[in-house]
DNA sequence: CGGGTTTGACCGGCGC
DNA sequence: GCGCCGGTCAAACCCG
């Protein structure tokens, strides 16, 4: 059992898509309380892009890397280096179609602080998941202005967009633009996505919990608005506060226990062994 | 010299 | 039970 939910962003300069599909596996015993050591939180994302890993402003150690089957390319192992006990562990891998896709896979919660960069780039994700969630893809013709929705919804970022195109509904985020550029032009350095990052570094002050009852609560006060959403199993889930309830939970752990002590009772209570 | 990468071996799960 | 396959380990190697 699980869910997940596909998002599509263009990442800072703008020449790379990022598509974020997220999935919350849970086993059936997880019920018995043991959940601690059955449940994974699997976040897949689709990254266009040339460089052999996307950076996502976490440190990651290659522990090894294979041949997969059906896949001419090589699938890497990264464990993450930012604590010793962090049970953090990603997959790289090129798509088999497109080998400028990168296919990313993390899997477990960060037991750690997270650097401004990479509470940036989960922020995004959030925010592009919330807005997923909240039910704002377009129908055919529009209820509502699903781009308006989306500005409203992720003030960091110059333009977001809505799409409802097959197979699943996207949201685009076009972060080529932030609202900082007013900073000046940033060295390089430093990218907008920093940038932006320590605009959102304020949200880390949450804990994993509130985010979760944060999109929760977002995602409720829109769902009038889901009446004939082209997807069902989008509106399924995000008519379902439970599984909303999941999948925020699961984003924030790409967030990471930022604050481990308040996130104490996060769904999953992976770091609780440490 | 320390930390990261490479690469072959090993292990466990799963399907037949 | 056996073989396949994915994931991990660990020694060797590389690099700054």
């Amino acid at each position: 059992m699980g869910i997940n939910t596909h998002l599509n962003s263009i990442d800072t300069d703008g020449s790379t898509a990022i598509f974020l599909s997220l999935e919350r596996v849970i086993s059936p015993v997880d019920q018995s309380g043991t959940e601690a050591t059955m449940r994974k939180d699997l976040v897949y994302v689709r990254a266009r892009s040339e460089s052999p890993m996307i950076s996502d402003g976490c440190q990651w150690r290659k522990y090894g890397q294979k041949m997969a089957k059906g896949n001419p390319c090589l699938r890497a192992y990264y464990r993450c280096t930012m604590a010793v006990c962090c049970p953090v562990r990603k997959q790289v891998q090129r798509c088999a179609e497109d080998r400028t896709i990168l296919i990313t896979t993390y899997e477990g919660n960060h037991n750690h602080l997270l650097p401004p960069a990479a509470v940036a780039t989960a922020s995004k994700m959030k925010a592009a998941a919330t807005m997923l969630l909240s039910g704002s893809m377009p129908s055919a013709d529009g209820i509502m202005n699903p781009n308006l929705l989306a500005r409203a919804m992720l003030p960091c970022s110059s333009m977001a967009t809505v799409s409802a195109s097959a197979p699943f509904p996207t949201v685009t985020l076009d972060l080529t633009h932030s609202p900082n550029d007013l900073q000046g032009q940033k060295p390089n350095t430093q990218s907008p996505q920093v940038l932006s990052g320590q605009a959102f570094y304020n949200q880390s002050k949450f804990s994993g919990l509130q985010l979760s009852q944060d999109m929760v609560s977002s995602t409720q006060l829109q769902q009038p608005q889901l009446a004939d959403t082209v997807s069902t199993a989008t509106v399924a889930m995000a008519n379902d506060p439970n599984l909303t309830a999941a999948l925020a939970a699961a984003l924030t752990s790409i967030i990471g226990a930022a604050h481990p002590n308040s996130s104490g009772n996060t769904p999953n209570g992976t770091n609780s062994r440490h």
